[in-house]
DNA sequence: ACGATAATCG
């Protein structure tokens, strides 16, 4: 209904009377005061609103000569004063502000007040409801289409996405112009939410009702797709889309690099590079990231370096990202004088460091237990500004248990809650395993038992974390019984099995220790150098050094690297055999291989001579 | 729309 016809029929039906003003006049009082004054008078003597209704509060956000601005400071108000005007704010009048607003443009008030519908359990309805409550004098001809295609946004944004999806079945049915730009935020939504699944769904149906497909929407499908590991996923859905005109651009590509690369899968990786090469799309500093990721994450830090030098002289702009990057690379592999180097020159270039560069030193100079520098550190951090964050905390909660300073840990748990921030499922971890490495079993139990306790769910390492607990009790029942709960969600990675297999050798139990090497090997969990250490020294001590030797070569054909503790371990078994010869010729290659032997390796070696 | 920091095993 018009607002001229509404009048007419107010004021045929309502007559105006001195003693009680209709509807109309005290709109029209209302109007006329926010036009003149604006709110103040309102504010002050309220009196003007102690017979308001819904209707009334139409009439003055319809009318046109109180600007929008005015009428969203009157909404503004009278919602903050429901309880007092005794008048809740109808759907009517949301949707009367929203057309106003829409008149003078004002996009973002509009986004705003669509927000209070959806979220407003009184106000939510269906699309169709929304739009009859539209005036047909609305003479702007693209409101309802706007109205929708941002109704869809405020869905997706609050995670509706049922009802963001119906918002777009109604306007596919009514054949309303959908803008790709609002489909798009609903696939970030779901990807967002982890609904893979329902983003490729929607994808379809964008590409199925015509909308003009941007690379930016395939490009977030499929990283949605690489994300899961589904990349061959990917693969097709890219080639469907070229047939269809859509180039890949170098983002597309970097998504694919990336996922190639976090399998190690470097076939993968270079077939994505020259389709780049073909396609004559350039690399970005993105790619020589991912480039710097995956060589570095294989060993290979100069092949990194080299990606990080050919970045530079191709004059492609370094920043903070790759540094730190290519920082944290150098530092987990050793090179702490590099890393330090590469931080003096990323502040020389005139980039900032921020957390995650800091984090990077930082974490690595806890794992060598220099407590000291990364209190320095820290406090050259929070000089510049930058708060610690839970990560940070986390990190050092970590390299204080590991230099067995439970104290010092657990005093920055305190301060960590302090700030506001939570202990999460990391912090219990950290605390428990130093815990365990001191033998107060007990405490390290009840950490964990807490974090349950508190509504924070474990994960496959706090439960690793607990089997290796009862483990070191000797209790293998519990540990068993943790482990095979384990099956139903949190699944065992090597680790668990390490933790179990190390239990069992250190017991002589060595029988049961193949079994589970054996199981983790059907299931596809790779033995590492840890379950061979750990099988290795249990059968030196408990078994048959032969069979220790056995798994010795079985190690090195399938390129596992043999620690100190590997070769001491072996090392102890033929002294133990008086095996002497063995044993020293393995010493040599030890030495050889470039490892340190420590005390244990001597003191094996002199005994067995005896 | 892509890329960087945290946890377990003598």
């Amino acid at each position: 209904m018009s607002t001229q016809k509404l009048s007419k029929t107010l004021k045929k039906n309502l007559p105006s009377n001195a003693a009680s003003p209709s509807n109309q006049e005290i709109a029209e009082k209302i109007s006329e005061t926010l036009i003149s004054s604006g709110l103040k008078p309102l504010q002050t003597v309220p009196s003007l609103l102690s017979s308001l209704n819904s209707h009334i509060t139409h009439l003055v956000l319809s009318n046109p000569h109180v600007q929008p601005r005015s009428c969203l400071s009157f909404f503004n108000f009278l919602r903050r004063n429901e309880s007092f005007t005794s008048q809740k704010l109808d759907l009517r009048a949301h949707v009367t502000l929203i057309s106003r607003l829409y008149g003078s443009r004002k996009f973002a008030e509009m986004k705003n007040i669509l927000n209070c519908v959806v979220t407003d359990d009184n106000l939510r309805c269906p699309v169709s409801i929304i739009v009859s409550l539209i005036e047909d004098g609305c003479n702007e001809p693209k409101f309802v289409d706007k109205l929708c295609d941002m109704l869809m946004r405020v869905y997706a944004d609050n995670r509706m996405f049922e009802e963001a999806v119906g918002v777009f079945d109604y306007m596919e049915k009514n054949g309303f112009e959908i803008e790709e730009r609002s489909c798009f935020v609903l696939l970030l939504a779901f990807k967002r939410c982890d609904q893979v699944e329902s983003c490729f769904g929607f994808f379809r149906r964008m590409v199925e009702s015509g909308i003009e497909i941007t690379v930016y929407s395939m490009t977030s499908v499929i990283n949605g797709l690489c994300k899961r590991g589904e990349v061959e996923r990917g693969r097709e859905l890219m080639g469907e889309m070229v047939d269809r005109g859509i180039k890949p651009n170098v983002i597309t590509y970097n998504t694919f690099v990336n996922a190639y690369g976090e399998r190690k899968d470097f076939v993968g990786v270079n077939e994505i590079l020259s389709l780049m090469e073909k396609d004559q799309v350039a690399y970005n500093v993105a790619t020589y990231t991912i480039l710097i990721e995956c060589y570095a994450s294989s060993g290979k830090i100069e092949e990194a370096e080299r990606f990080f030098e050919e970045m530079n002289n191709k004059g492609i702009k370094a920043d903070v990202h790759v540094y730190t990057s290519i920082i944290s690379w150098n530092c987990r592999l050793g090179n702490m004088k590099r890393a330090f180097a590469l931080f003096d020159e990323l502040t020389e270039r005139g980039l900032v460091p921020n957390v995650h560069t800091y984090g990077a030193l930082i974490n690595n100079v806890c794992k060598a237990g220099q407590m000291e520098a990364a209190e320095m550190l820290v406090n050259e951090m929070q000089s510049k500004g930058l708060d610690l964050n839970q990560v940070i905390f986390n990190t050092l909660m970590d390299g204080y248990c590991k230099r067995g300073m439970m104290d010092e840990a657990l005093r920055l748990q305190v301060v960590m809650e302090k700030k506001g921030l939570e202990t999460d499922v990391f912090t219990y971890s950290i605390i428990a395993s130093g815990l365990c490495k001191l033998n107060r079993h007990e405490e390290a139990k009840r950490m964990l038992f807490t974090m349950v306790e508190r509504g924070v769910a474990p994960n496959t390492v706090t439960l690793t974390t607990l089997i290796d607990i009862y483990c070191k009790e000797g209790n293998f029942e519990e540990a068993k019984r943790v482990f095979s709960e384990m099956e139903k969600g949190e699944k065992p990675n090597t680790v668990t099995y390490n933790a179990l297999i190390y239990g069992y050798s250190k017991k002589g139990k060595m029988k049961e220790a193949h079994r589970l090497k054996d199981e983790m090997e059907d299931k596809g969990i790779l033995p590492d150098t840890y379950t061979y250490t750990s099988l290795i020294h249990g059968e030196s001590v408990y078994g048959k050094v032969d069979e220790a030797l056995k798994l010795f070569d079985e190690m090195s054909r399938k390129g596992l690297v043999q620690t100190v503790v590997t070769y001491t371990a072996m090392i102890s078994g033929l002294s133990r055999e008086g095996r002497s010869d063995e044993a020293f010729r393995l010493y040599d290659e030890m030495k050889k291989s470039g490892l340190t032997p420590d005390d244990r390796v001597y003191y094996s070696l002199v005994s067995g001579l005896h």
